[in-house]
DNA sequence: GGCCGAATAGGGTGGTCCCCGGATGGACCG
DNA sequence: CGGTCCATCCGGGGACCACCCTATTCGGCC
């Protein structure tokens, strides 16, 4: 029943996406019926292709490739979506997750690991790479039974999330405070729990762990 | 007189090497003669296979693949050194091109590009993508006439650098003062110096900056 | 109802940051 | 030799940070 597999492979940086797109032509059960090299361009070819497996990249310029594939997936329920990215960042992977990835492939990957996703996400399973499932029973393991429903980012609320963004931009607590209209007293609190939170202990660090999470861009 | 043109291909991301790889054997003039996965392997494939050309990545782990560049085109000459990378970032450039390299090839490049670049380089001439040539022909018209021996990456002193790097750490300045055997005024002098010509005017500023220059890790 | 966490607000202490001065010695250069 | 830059050192002042405390309101959960 299975004939061969049909991929689109998206991904901005071009040369990767042809040396992929040969990697993967040159396996028999596998065809690659589509390229794009955008998320516009993945939505418009996977409506009309209709691929088995949609292997594409997160981080393209203008919209993001996890907005897309939430997008995909709604719009081809029957597309497997394989995330190939060199980003090892816990939280694109959540959000690759919740949007209905079928499987997550990372750098450290070679052509095999790449086959044996593409092959697993043809079958309806999914694949994560192995660090990648590490990852993701550590955070398992974390959250074990606190109201799993979204607190999945961290155990930092929304508003010591926004806060934090404040902070990592530069922002002093008075110009945080009169922006949110809130008081010194409420920023530095906030600010407080935060630091307590996530055992750091300096602006500083506070700044590298907003960059490192993706909370404010450089 | 020109055979075939003798590649090492070098970069951590197995599977990106793997296409790469594969895209430049299918060429005829051109034949892949080893591969490595990181700088010390570079090293000794270059040594032991005199290649004419060396295609590497120069973000992979362990010692810098500019690093590595460096040393093997003092230990070999003759090899034409080309760097692919996905980071336009200037300093990255400008120390490739220190470093002797015949070429710079960006992310945004195809496959076309990257076999340009390695004739380009094998025939003693030097390839620049397009967008870092005009990088750095911005960088020349700025630097112009002023001194252009080294204060390449900023007009910062090597002295400033190293605080900014302590800085971005999270240090403070009396800790940073004690890890120098400098008085806490001699480093607040520093920091006054490097924030006046950066016009930056806050921590969180000095640290992002820094990250966006590769003074410090994240 | 009682407990807990989140969000809000307030106070205080010591240390740090940011900016403003000025000063000295050394190196390099025309 | 004078000019310029760099690195070092010093003082002060106002603002802010880091860490400590308490407290109220609100909503969810057992």
């Amino acid at each position: 029943m299975s004939g061969t597999i049909r991929v689109l492979v998206v991904d901005d940086h071009t040369l990767f996406r042809q040396g992929i797109v040969g990697l993967l032509d040159s396996q028999p059960d596998i065809e690659v019926v589509g390229e794009a090299g955008d998320a516009q361009g993945a939505m418009d070819a996977a409506v009309r292709l209709s691929p088995d497996i949609l292997l594409m990249d997160i981080s393209m310029p203008g919209v993001s490739g996890l907005d897309a594939a939430s997008e995909i997936k709604i719009r081809c329920p029957g597309v497997q979506i394989l995330i190939l990215t060199i980003h090892d960042r816990e939280d694109y992977l959540y959000k690759a997750l919740r949007a209905g990835a079928s499987g997550y492939v990372l750098k450290g990957a070679d052509i095999h690991d790449l086959l044996t996703a593409v092959r697993t996400a043809h079958q309806g399973e999914v694949y994560l790479y192995p660090s990648v499932a590490r990852t993701l029973v550590g955070e398992y393991l974390r959250q074990a039974r606190s109201g799993d429903d979204e607190a999945i980012h961290d155990r930092l609320t929304e508003r010591e999330r926004e806060i934090l963004r404040f902070i990592a931009e530069g922002k002093t607590t008075p110009e945080i405070a009169t922006a949110l209209f809130l008081s010194p007293h409420t920023v530095q609190s906030h600010r407080d729990h935060i630091m307590a939170k996530l055992d750091l202990h300096s602006k500083a660090a506070l700044i590298k762990y907003a960059i490192a999470k993706g909370l404010i861009e450089l």
